[in-house]
RNA sequence: GGAGAGAUGGCCGAGUGGUCGAAGGCGCUCCCCUGCUAAGGGAGUAUAGGCUCAAAAGGCUUAUCGAGGGUUCGAAUCCCUCUCUCUCCGCCA
């Protein structure tokens, strides 16, 4: 969420910046709801303020024995317009803040314009893709002539979009994300936490906007949750609610756990394979951090976001999304795409993103500085890295001529020393 | 699933219809004292918002004692619903 004070001092400044990312402000709109709340407001505090008075003076008749029944007449000659007074208030604050839960974040600065993917500029390239002097498989024909990827079994429980792996390939794909989050928590100083796969649709607003992304979730049938699509929605509302002090931040969590999409948006796209999955496992990264430490927090959690891809000596590039491929509510976005021989092309594996204080504004996240005055936290957050996409760069970029795979030598300690995965008998 | 208890400020904890935004304690900030890390004294210390002001300061004001409704001139306090926590029993991984 915006700060409404923003809107209010700086509206047309707002409407450009949101333009830039195509997203159209009704100005119109939200000064004639804030006229209208302003109105409403200033009237109902005057007759509030009047009652208020007034019983006060009734208590103090009443301690004295005294007739107040004057004075309590004059309060209930009001009672009822103050009462449809009051309603209109809730109802005009309703409005606004319904207006302002849809309004996607502000780019920084820093972050360029433009329409599409097409428009986002390369930061970095680290590596050299491989040249094979073969035909290259894809994950799907690599991973079948394994038998360790199967998705006509996957299809015959769930349906498209499910994936059921086997033998070695399930192995690789849990030595991923051990590999991962050990390294984040020894070596980067995330605490690993376990954390539950279903979140309130309160949570779900507080990192973005349910009401315009309800069809992207999988919600529990007739109960207010939600399974998660990624682990930032229950991390990230640890913090909900609650004010921390300036010594216990940064606050640095990585967790581990499935991500569940509904994928309406993307039929025909991605369909071949465990690319696009209605379930994938993730290590997440997420940190809570004071606003002066946020733009540095986030280039360094891109940094170990991409430490993963140069352990398991996959070529990457990181790009910088541009204003108009950004996420509903993050201020500055780096994605990470892992090349995919079996593609030719570079895949995102990972999405940074500092979201400054949008989140913490919707789930009234805040700390106390060391001047002692509560202020929002800034949150950021990113894959490091989705455990699915990396485990379909392995195998297409470490796939021999004669059909086995080898196991990057960072994975080789979680796989009991394994060099290679051979096809099963 | 059954029975009971509870939810108050950063934390602990008083408060059962009026002058309570809320005693007291802890913590924190500032000052004083004290020749060193201890102790003592004093002051301050909730959040969000509105109006006013060129702005800041200030002034006026509203809401908030788990959430939402209700009763009342007036609710932390009474009533209803919901959520969560704890204890005991049952069941279960």
């Amino acid at each position: 969420m915006l700060d409404i004070q923003l809107l209010r001092s700086d509206l047309a400044a707002v409407a450009k910046r949101l333009a830039d990312r195509g997203f159209t402000l009704d100005a119109a709109a939200f000064e004639a709801l804030e006229a209208e709340r302003k109105k409403v407001q200033t009237d109902t505090q005057e007759l509030q303020a009047k009652r208020n008075a007034l019983s006060k003076q009734i208590g103090q008749m009443k301690a004295k024995k005294e007739d107040a029944s004057a004075l309590m007449a004059e309060v209930n000659a009001q009672a009822e317009q103050l009462k449809a007074l009051e309603q209109q208030l809730a109802d005009v604050q309703q409005r606004l803040n319904e207006y302002l839960m849809v309004i996607p974040n502000l780019p920084q600065a820093s972050v360029p314009f433009g329409k599409s993917a097409d428009d986002n500029p390369e930061v970095r390239r680290v590596g050299e893709p491989r040249q094979f002097d073969f035909t290259v498989k894809d994950h799907v024909d690599a991973g079948a002539a394994l038998g360790g990827l199967d998705f006509d079994t996957a299809g015959k429980i769930a349906g498209a979009r499910f994936s059921v792996l086997k033998g070695g390939v399930a192995r690789l794909h849990r030595a991923i994300a051990q590999c991962m989050l050990d390294t984040h928590t020894s070596e980067h100083g995330y605490t690993e936490v376990y954390a539950p796969y279903m979140v309130s649709g309160d949570c779900a607003n507080g990192v973005s906007s349910l009401a315009k992304f309800k069809e992207d979730l999988f919600k529990i049938e007739g109960r207010d949750l939600y399974l998660i699509p990624t682990a930032e929605y229950p991390v990230t509302n640890f913090v909900r609610n609650q004010i921390l002090t300036f010594k216990e931040l940064p606050l640095k969590f990585a967790c581990h756990s499935p991500c569940f999409r509904s994928e309406a948006g993307s039929y025909g796209k991605d369909t071949r394979g465990m690319i696009r999955q209605h379930q994938f496992d993730k290590v997440e990264l997420v940190q809570i951090v004071t606003p002066e430490n946020s733009g540095a927090a986030h280039e360094e959690l891109t940094a170990h976001a991409e430490t993963i891809l140069k352990k398991l000596e996959l070529p990457f590039r990181t790009v910088t999304l541009c204003t108009g491929d950004m996420g509903f509510s993050s201020a500055k976005t780096y994605d990470i795409e892992v090349w995919l021989p079996g593609q030719s092309a570079y895949r995102e594996i990972s999405s940074c993103s500092n979201f400054e204080a949008f989140q913490a504004r919707r789930m009234q996240a805040r700390y106390r500085t060391a001047q002692g005055k509560t202020e929002l936290l800034h949150t950021i957050n990113g894959s490091g890295l989705a455990v699915g996409r990396t485990l379909v760069a392995i195998l297409e970029n470490y796939q021999n001529a004669d059909g086995s795979v080898a196991v990057p030598a960072a994975l080789q300690p979680y796989m009991g020393g394994l060099k290679a995965i051979v096809p099963m008998a």
